[in-house]
DNA sequence: ACCTGAACACCGTTCAAGT
DNA sequence: ACCTGAACACCGTTCAAGT
């Protein structure tokens, strides 16, 4: 009844699915070093190597927890009349899931996974642009390009292990020592010290509102 | 005569700068994990704690090493008569050192180090934004999503420890994969799968244009 | 002042052993 | 079949000790 023909043991403890869960929550509570075959041990009341049985190694279930992160990313993301509006939204999703879990970026960074919700996403980045008209040579590379920009730049934005202080005076600090810099080499750099630096959030927002525009002056050709 | 007023001793074995260039060699020929205290350790015929009088810890000196990769970069790029062309050049080379140095890319992409050649390098990318006719808005948050853009996929595509199998293969297995989907829940991954994962140069040029042209729109505003 | 040696608290992973 | 226990080969880092 449990899942074999020959259920003769007692029901396993463990499962990928439990296993899973398990280091999806520590990516989204603990930073990027929280997951490791002891925590997720502790999590789930279990001994370190156990998880040896479920998953071929430590590699296996990053790749497994940050495809988990991705379902469901597509859902819900309001249907624009501009296909490459629409587009620009799941990337904004995609870049949220992987903000909230620290860590999973890595995760997704190391190659495609090809796994289930890694599909849905990319099918539904290919369709978007597809519709949005665009050939398909550039629907292609046109999904690469925002891929590569928004996971590459969630791993770099993911907050990391020092948390002790928070984003806004980082930078506030980083553009301080700017304005220390030597004026006859680096002018340019001191002009613009002040708005070095914005929230992350507006940088991102920034460089997807060029590579979606870029994406659209191609539809025309 | 060395360097103290006092100059007592036998001179000292270690410098942060033999150091640096020993974690330089490792970052080039081996890949990510290839530098521990250990592997530097029996590169300079030293012990493996000894780097500890000269950096306060394995990050310190990570990013020390990658803001030495960065020395040259802006070096000898052609002039072009578009300063936006010209900055497409120096994003390519930056790429090119962190490529060859797997590793270094995620030291810069552990945040801004604010030292010598990075500094060097984001006057030199500011000034080009700025002298192609950007508002200072635009430079900034152009500069960012540069950066942003190239540093991020250098993460993602920097070979990792898996150099076993070429990069076309390996992409040739991810197309043969595609194929194997669902046809109904698939449609537009089946239809374009021979086209990709083309090379990641090409994919980072791709984007790369499509970024420095949307900029270049920006200035006429 | 600069490096060594020993030690500590971690890692991932393997494999025999238990149930 | 599934999990435990012990063990191995690694990490980064601290600190007392040597010279």
């Amino acid at each position: 009844m449990t899942k074999s023909s020959a259920a003769a043991g007692r029901s396993p403890r463990l499962s990928r699915e439990r296993i899973v869960a398990a280091v999806v929550d520590l990516l989204e509570t603990g930073g990027v070093d929280a997951v490791t075959t002891r925590t997720v041990g502790v999590a789930l009341q279990v001994h370190p190597t156990a998880l040896y049985r479920h998953f071929r190694d430590m590699d296996d279930l990053i790749r497994e927890a940050a495809d988990h992160i991705l379902e469901g990313v597509t859902d819900g993301v309001p249907e624009d009349n501009d296909p490459l509006e629409t587009l620009s939204l799941v990337c904004l999703r995609l870049r949220a899931a992987l903000m909230s879990h620290p860590g999973a970026a890595g995760g997704v960074a190391s190659g495609p996974s090809r796994k289930l919700h890694e599909r849905v996403l990319t099918e539904r980045m290919l369709e978007l642009l597809s519709s949005a008209g665009l050939g398909e040579e550039d629907v292609v590379l046109g999904y690469h390009a925002l891929v590569e920009y928004t996971v590459g730049s969630a791993v770099i934005d993911a907050p990391g292990r020092d948390t002790e202080q928070d984003e806004e005076s980082r930078h506030r600090a980083w553009r301080a020592d700017y304005l220390t810099a030597p004026p006859d080499e680096f002018p340019v750099t001191l002009r613009l010290a002040s708005l070095l630096y914005p929230s992350k959030d507006d940088q991102f927002r920034y460089g997807l509102r060029v590579l979606v525009d870029g994406l659209r002056d191609k539809v025309a050709s």
